[in-house]
DNA sequence: CTAAAGTTTCAAGACTTTTTGAAATCTCAA
DNA sequence: TTGAGATTTCAAAAAGTCTTGAAACTTTAG
C-alpha cells in the first residue's frame, strides 16, 4: 500500500501542485513553495508539516523552511486543532492579494534600486560640457532614457499595487530619441 | 594599463549593466544577457563579440551563447561594418516592445500550460455525483476557482500584449466562494 | 582551393542553490 | 521539572546551473 493511499490526495492534485511550483519558480520563488501552497489550497482540512512532507516527499527540514517563507509572504496561515499539539497550516485563498503584496514588497524595491544605480552612474560619468564628447553625450542620453523608463515602470507598479487600472501605452510609445 | 583603458566604457556603466543583469534575472533571464544588452545599449557604436567579452570578462563561448539568446528574443540586432568581416551587435532600444514580446511568447504559454494541467486534473478526479463526497466537492470547487483565475490572467496578459489598458480589479475582488 | 579569422558547440569543471538528516531547541502536559 | 512530541537550524551532500576552453565548423580573401 502506497504512502498516500489514505491521504485523500489524488495524483492529479500533485500534478497541479508541480505545475504551480513551476509557475512560482518563474516568479522568483522556490518550486517547493508553489507545490506546498497548492497542496494546502486543495485540501479541505488544514494539514500538518508531517503530512505535507509525506505527500510531497520532502524532508521535515525542507518543509519547515518552505513553510516559514510561505507564512512570511502571507501565502499560508497557521491554524490549530483543538486537542492537537502540533501546528496545522492552510492556504491563503486570495491570490490577488498575494500578487499585490509581492509587487509591493519585491518588485517595487527592485525598481527603486535600479533607479538608484542609474543615478549613481549619471553622477559618475566624467563631467564635460554637453557637446564636447559625442560618446559621452550619447551615454548620458541613454541613461536618461533608462531613468524615464524606470519612473514609468514604478508608476505602473504603484497603480497596480493600489488596485487601479493601468495603461501600458506610454511605455510602448516611448521614443528612443525624444524627438 | 588596465584592460578597458581605451574602450570608452566607464566603470559606472558596468555597474548599471550589473544592475540590469540582476533585474533580468528576476524576470527569468540569465544575468549575462542583461549585462550584455546594457553594454550595447550604452555604446554609441555597435560592438563585436571580442569587445563584449573583454569588457564583461566573459569567454568567447559564453558571449556567443548569450548573444544568440539575445538575438533570438530580438533584444540585440546584428549589424555589419563595411570592410570588417566579423559581426557587430547593437541593442534594440524599444524596451516596451521587448517586454511585450516576452509576455506574448513566454508568459502566455505558461498560463496556457497551467490551464491545461488544471483541465487534466479536473478530468482525473474520481467521478462521483456532486454532494456524495464533501472532500471531492471541495477540490472540484477549488480547481474551478483556479481555472477562473487563470482565465482572468490570460485575459489581462492578452490585453497587455495588444497594448490595451488593463484593470486588475476583478482579480482582486474575486471571491473564494462564488457567493 | 587553401588558409586565416571569426563563430559556434559541447563536455568538463567551477560555482551556486537546494535538500537532507541529525542535532539543538522549543513547548506543553503531567 | 521532566520528557515526549514537534519544529527549527545548520553543516554537509546532492542537484542544478553557468562558464570555460578547446575543437569543429563557417566564411571570405587571396
Amino acid at each position: 500500500m502506497s504512502d498516500s493511499a489514505n491521504s485523500g490526495v489524488f495524483p492529479a492534485e500533485l500534478e497541479v501542485a508541480d505545475t504551480v511550483g513551476r509557475l512560482m519558480e518563474f516568479w522568483g520563488f522556490k518550486r517547493p513553495m508553489g507545490r506546498m501552497w497548492t497542496l494546502l489550497y486543495l485540501s479541505p482540512e488544514p494539514l500538518g508539516a508531517a503530512e505535507i512532507g509525506a505527500e510531497l516527499k520532502m524532508s521535515a527540514g525542507a518543509v519547515s523552511m518552505a513553510l516559514g517563507e510561505l507564512v512570511k509572504w502571507g501565502a499560508v496561515k497557521k491554524s490549530w486543532r483543538p486537542g492537537e499539539r502540533r501546528d496545522f497550516y492552510e492556504a491563503e485563498t486570495s491570490v490577488g492579494k498575494l500578487v499585490q503584496r509581492v509587487l509591493r514588497e519585491r518588485e517595487l524595491t527592485l525598481v527603486r534600486e535600479f533607479a538608484e544605480a542609474l543615478g549613481r552612474a549619471e553622477a559618475e560619468l566624467p563631467e564635460k560640457a554637453a557637446g564636447e564628447s559625442a560618446a559621452l553625450d550619447f551615454k548620458r542620453e541613454r541613461l536618461a532614457h533608462l531613468r524615464a523608463l524606470s519612473q514609468l515602470g514604478e508608476g505602473l507598479l504603484r497603480a497596480l499595487v493600489s488596485g487601479q487600472a493601468i495603461d501600458p501605452t506610454p511605455f510602448l510609445s516611448m521614443r528612443d530619441r525624444p524627438s
